[in-house]
DNA sequence: GTCTATATCCAGATAGAC
DNA sequence: GTCTATCTGGATATAGAC
């Protein structure tokens, strides 16, 4: 029991490091040291320092699948989630966009192994793979999923769901970047993220909101 | 004369290697190695290897403004390139992006120097910072800047150029990702490229082109 | 499972000959 | 400016006592 207990410190801590400074800049003296043991005891849960590594890989791929869920999420399986969008006010949309926002941001294995993945994502082509799976095509395709089916029923105007998603997408994603680097511009980017909302509502739902009756 | 060389062949390798395997990676026998000297003799063109890293987030700096000025983007200046934007056709819109996408992707300096800020954005605050000045604010408010006045011109309708930059850009940005981490994936995202500038392109030009007159 | 002691290796950097 | 030889420190990992 205690043993498992000191497993998941490892990882955890080995995490934490990870995230900040590295794979190959953080000795597995360092990790023993936050985990409060030495480090030929660390030998006697991991066989090796990449092993911890791997470790860490695999059990943040099941937690965020849980936690996902718990926010009325389901990445593999957009079609759940139709109705939360359906008829979806535009306050609605952006309260929902930064829940996941805010959660992306603080949950502290969730967002420490996204910054370890933007660190590390070069080191070999499977975490390459795993990074582009992960970050963008998983979210790209969930929301396309979400907008082919709204598109269908009428409910907003456009014709191409795959590059709607992109749009959609793309800017949250990137301001989750900027929210890594410099976690003193969430307030900032928190505004931006809620511009955007507005924009890609207004935009999606037709010209009725827009000024284009109006121009010229 | 020679000497300059010798120091210019270090910077350049060394950011070969930095940028595929970030820099605790890399020893200073590597890189001294892929230039063809002994490791001491490098330590006759620069006092430590932090300070070679130093040195190529100088030096590309500088060539960044130059190379960008070749193609016609002016990035501290976007006024400059309200003529090129005003009245453009989608085609040529695109043929713009794409011109700026494949220099991203295959300047060796550019791109090198693009995936070592990646790998190093967490190193240190001034890091982070100069990251997100590059490559986020930097092309927002380039772009914003045009929108804005082609905005006030009644050329394109929108409210937010903010907003709006931000829906043409980050994309952009997301694309270049996936190819720095999966080149092979290039001629996969020109087309997203070219689905997601068509979208912009028909979206920032009123309702005239959109399907949503015949909607219900 | 934890520890101390140790093996082996390689890092960044310097001294000094040529 | 280049080299060989070397210093010093720290890395991953193992052996074996408790």
């Amino acid at each position: 029991m205690k043993q498992e207990d000191t497993k998941q410190r490892i990882l955890d801590k080995a995490l934490e490091l990870f995230s900040t400074q590295g794979y190959d800049s953080v000795s597995v003296g360092e990790i023993a040291k936050a985990v409060g043991i030495k480090a030929p005891s660390l030998y006697n849960h991991f066989p090796s320092k990449q092993a911890i590594f791997d470790a860490i890989v695999e059990s943040t791929a099941a937690q965020y699948e849980a936690d996902t869920d718990k926010i009325n999420i389901h990445v593999q399986n957009a079609q759940k989630d139709i109705p939360v969008f359906t008829e979806i006010t535009e306050n609605a949309l952006f309260e929902k966009v930064q829940q996941i926002f805010e959660y992306s941001l603080h949950n502290e294995a969730i967002s420490r192994f996204r910054r370890m993945m933007t660190i590390e994502q070069f080191r070999s082509p499977e975490l390459a793979t795993l990074y582009s799976k992960r970050y963008v095509e998983r979210i790209l395709n969930y929301h396309a999923d979400i907008f082919r089916t709204l598109i269908a029923s009428g409910e907003i105007c456009a014709e191409n769901p795959d590059a709607l998603a992109m749009m959609y997408v793309a800017p949250v994603v990137t301001l989750i970047g900027v929210c890594d680097r410099q976690p003193e511009r969430e307030h900032e980017c928190l505004d931006k993220l809620q511009n955007h909302v507005r924009l890609f509502f207004r935009m999606v739902h037709g010209s009725s909101s827009q000024r284009g009756e109006s121009r010229e």
